[in-house]
RNA sequence: GGGCUCGUGGUCUAGUGGUUAUGACAUCGCUCUCACACAGCGAAGGCCGCCGGUUCAAAUCCGGCCGGGCCCA
């Protein structure tokens, strides 16, 4: 009966649910290892990108399981944000902005929870065993009050204060505007050359936005633009405004773009926002909310923005202040709705302090582990970049309110930790009227940045304020693993806000995954018909092949999705299924003792081998490498080897203890990457005599004691057999017929143990041959150490050993003044014998005789 | 435009100084071999993206270019 996954998921996945092995307990002796699980976001099908990082996840968290450790694996939910918005909005047909507020958050609520339960079955049906006992949700009232509380508490501590910055701002819709709602366009433009003139020079601009003149703050050039050298510091007069204003220098502007010189207006686009922060230049309100000239336009005040382009303009020709104006592409952001060109309009804004604590920041990011370690670099550099102070206010409906009260003169009151979670649109606030006018309050309108909610997962999770014990036990978390697209993001704030609030960094190590691409190499998108559905996968080749794929993604990079190795993957997982079955056919069926054989000590030092190095594979989240050690040991060693030749021997008890032990540290170290064979191979083949209920409360496998020597002997011992069992298909002769004679070829005494090799290729005898193989050297390989003594010489040295490979017989040769031993050279040989088909390893040959 | 990253047989991947470059999938041969034909053994297939530099020696280090990816509040 071949392997049936679906029968074997369906199964175990229940089995670990129902009997909680995966659930945390709070009361173990053992360390913890928690993990700051990415609240997976609740808009709806499972993509492969989940599938992908999630698998990743948990096989961080099985490893560690069964490394010993107790391990926190929150299961959850991202609930808040635009992309349930816009969902709920396709759904029912309906705008955000023209519906009922509090209906519409009940809608957003409603969806989301719907989706939950599908996205519980997908971790399942992946063998992803998220602690359901430990779970949250960002939209629940239970979380949202500690983002309240965290933001409170910033607030007390002057981290949280109120400012102006610029948001996007629709004209048309008269409405604020998320980044992710900005849809952008290239439209052809003019770009305009305008004459500035200062005391003795004058100074050509390039504009697209000319209706901009009257804010302009300063004209800016790039330090290193040998045209302008000499003119930072000095002024210069806008044209038809006659205001004065400064030359700046800004490695931002860029030199080939127009003239090299660009005026920063208030606020313009994006590079003058990063400006106007870096060079400390005043907000000056330009457009209104309706797309209007502000009165601080003067006689164009109140124009819109394209007649005051073209009223502007004309007025430049006439005073001979254009130089030129030329069509030019640009990308210009426009709103998703309406299409309408979008505007930075200032608004008062809720910040959190963070330019403040840069340093403190790299400081931070350093004392992190990162896996992998250029990732850091990424954060770094954002740190550098940024201008200004995290802007948590949104202008949006479904997320976390900002638990604060105004009243009409600007009076901020902020809400009692007691009272959170609250909704300042429906609670009361806690001091009744303002305390300074006396005036009534109003519930602010605004949320938080989502990133608000996601940032204080760490914090959540430990038992931030809830519970002193179990947050001295449990902060930091020992991993945050999460996607490299929201470094900048999830990592960034996480950071800031745990430190802020805790003085300790929110975790110890942070692993950054890479996204999975399709076949052809490019993102998936829908449009482009290439999006791989990873169920359509799992009801092909299984959750273990999948999650073999997954394995076999180097941690960071960017990866092809390849059918292929799904492929492999179920094919790994059949060979394990059948060594399985090979050990349990023979189990309780030995009628002799016997002792350890040179081939059984052999396998026991590849195993140890193969453990050590899946272990370190495994602490570095290289999953790929583990995977591929793992087989290699599996498929080729055990299998393909050590299988065939116990065959012979299985009645002894010591030779099946040896292949028991085997093959179950493999599954134990295959577990984390196939938890469902491992634990359907457990239970059938392995329960019984182990007494534990799953595989996953087995232990790491130790190193296991073994005699070197003999171990030795035992490699000879199968790399001989592996060769004659290749002759023998060669010559016809079945892998189970009798042959007479196997002969080894050798100049020097090869130690073999002649009862394997006889009782596994089947001969009557075997005898020993020496001096008949002629020998010709096909390449020598000399050891580094020994290239760096030759240097030059090398090249020289390998062609004359290579036309006599006799020089190597002395055991030293000297060189052109230099002395070489041979045991530093390895020669690859070919061998001929007379009249007979051998095989040839390094130092022997064998052939076989029907 | 900037930062980081990737570019290796038909396809995908391992390899970060050492001279016939790892393996998988696909292809072709031979074998039902008593755990497994989802197997075993074997064969063919590569100017390691391009150009230049460092070195006795470069897929590997450095510089430039070309192409892909993530991010730029």
């Amino acid at each position: 009966m071949p392997y049936d996954f679906k029968e074997s998921e369906r199964k175990w996945s229940s089995f670990w649910n129902d009997e909680r092995i995966f659930q945390y307990d709070f009361h173990s002796s053992k360390p913890t290892y928690s993990i700051d699980t990415p609240p997976r976001y609740a808009s709806g099908k499972m993509h492969i990108g989940h599938a992908f990082h999630y698998s990743h996840i948990d096989m961080v968290a099985k490893y560690h399981k069964l490394k010993g450790e107790e391990v926190f694996f929150p299961l959850c939910f991202d609930v808040n944000g635009m992309p349930i918005e816009v969902n709920v909005e396709k759904k029912y047909g309906i705008r955000m902005r023209e519906y009922d507020r509090q209906k519409f958050v009940k809608l957003c609520e409603d969806f989301a929870e719907s989706n939950i339960q599908a996205m519980i079955a997908q971790f399942k049906s992946l063998g992803i065993t998220a602690d359901p006992s430990l779970y949250f949700k960002t939209d629940s009232e239970m979380y949202r009050k500690y983002t309240q509380i965290s933001f409170i508490r910033m607030y007390r501590n002057g981290l949280a204060y109120r400012g102006k910055h610029p948001v996007n701002w629709c004209p048309r819709c008269e409405t604020a505007i998320a980044e992710s709602e900005i849809v952008y366009e290239e439209r052809e433009v003019f770009l305009y050359d305008v004459r500035f003139r200062g005391e003795g020079f004058e100074l050509v601009i390039s504009t697209t936005r000319p209706e901009l003149l009257f804010a302009c703050l300063a004209v800016a050039v790039n330090p290193t633009d040998e045209r302008y050298s000499s003119f930072g510091g000095r002024k210069v007069k806008i044209p038809i405004f006659e205001k004065e204003v400064p030359v700046i220098t800004d490695e931002e502007v860029i030199k080939d773009f127009g003239t090299g010189a660009e005026m920063v207006c208030s606020v313009g686009d994006k590079t003058d926002l990063r400006m106007i922060y870096r060079h400390s230049l005043p907000f000056l309100k330009s457009i209104d909310e309706r797309g209007r000239l502000t009165e601080n336009a003067g006689r164009y005040a109140n124009l819109s923005v394209q007649d005051a382009k073209k009223r502007i303009v004309e007025d430049l020709e006439a005073s001979g202040n254009l130089v030129s104006a030329k069509n030019i592409k640009q990308n210009v952001g426009t709103c998703w709705r309406c299409g309408a060109p979008l505007e930075f309009l200032q608004k008062e804004q809720w910040f959190i302090r963070s330019i403040d604590f840069k340093e403190d920041l790299k400081r931070w990011t350093n004392e992190l582990e990162w896996y992998p370690q250029f990732m850091k670099k990424r954060l770094e550099d954002w740190i550098d970049s940024l201008s200004w102070d995290w802007v948590i206010s949104r202008q949006r409906y479904f997320a976390t309110p900002i638990p604060v009260w105004e009243c009409e003169n600007g009076h901020v009151v902020v809400a009692e930790e007691e009272q959170c979670y609250v909704d300042p649109l429906i609670d009361p606030p806690p001091t009744g009227k303002c305390p300074v006018c006396q005036l009534p309050l109003k519930g602010s309108e605004e949320v938080f940045d989502t990133w608000m909610d996601s940032s204080i997962s760490p914090l959540f999770n430990t038992f931030y304020v809830r519970d002193g014990d179990l947050f001295s036990k449990l902060y930091p978390m020992s991993l945050r693993p999460q996607g490299q697209d929201i470094i900048r993001t999830w990592a960034y704030y996480s950071l800031l806000r745990g430190n802020l609030l805790t003085g300790k960094n929110p975790w110890k190590s942070i692993m950054v995954d890479g996204n999975i691409m399709a076949p052809d190499g490019r993102p998936m998108h829908a449009s482009w018909g290439n999006v791989v559905d990873p169920n359509v996968l799992l009801e092909k080749y299984g959750a273990d092949a999948f999650r073999y794929f997954t394995a076999s993604c180097s941690l960071g990079e960017d990866t092809a999705f390849r059918e292929r190795d799904l492929v492999r993957g179920q094919r790994f997982v059949n060979k394990i299924y059948n060594l399985v079955n090979f050990v349990d056919f023979y189990n309780g069926k030995q009628s002799k003792s016997d002792d350890l054989r040179p081939a059984d000590h052999w396998i026991l030092r590849q195993m140890n081998i193969t453990l050590e190095q899946v272990k370190e594979a495994m602490d570095k989240f290289e999953f790929d490498r583990a995977a591929r050690i793992i087989e290699s040991f599996v498929w080729h060693d055990v299998a393909d080897n050590y299988v065939e030749i116990v065959k012979h021997r299985i009645d002894g008890i010591g030779t099946f203890n040896t292949v028991y032990r085997v093959i179950l540290s493999s599954l134990v170290m295959v577990a984390p990457i196939f938890p469902f064979i491992a634990e359907d191979s457990f239970q059938r083949a392995f329960r019984a005599t182990e007494g534990k209920k799953s595989i996953f409360e087995l232990e790491f496998p130790d190193k296991v004691p073994f005699n070197e020597e003999k171990a030795v002997t035992g490699e000879t011992t199968v790399r001989a057999i592996a060769m004659m069992r290749d002759l023998k298909v060669k010559e016809k002769i079945p892998l189970s017929g009798e042959i007479a004679e196997a002969s080894i070829f050798s100049d020097s005494k090869i130690d073999v143990d002649e009862g394997d090799i006889i009782g596994t290729i089947k001969a009557k005898q075997i005898s020993y041959k020496r001096g008949e193989v002629e020998e010709k050297v096909l390449s020598a390989k000399l050891t580094p150490e020994l290239y760096s003594v030759l240097r030059e010489k090398a090249g020289n040295f390998l062609k004359n050993l290579t036309e006599d490979p006799k020089m190597l017989d002395a055991g030293t040769i000297e060189f052109e003044g230099v002395t070489i031993r041979s045991k530093d050279i390895i020669l690859t040989k070919s061998y001929h014998i007379q009249g007979k088909n051998v095989n040839c390893g390094n130092h022997f040959c064998v052939s076989v005789s029907k």
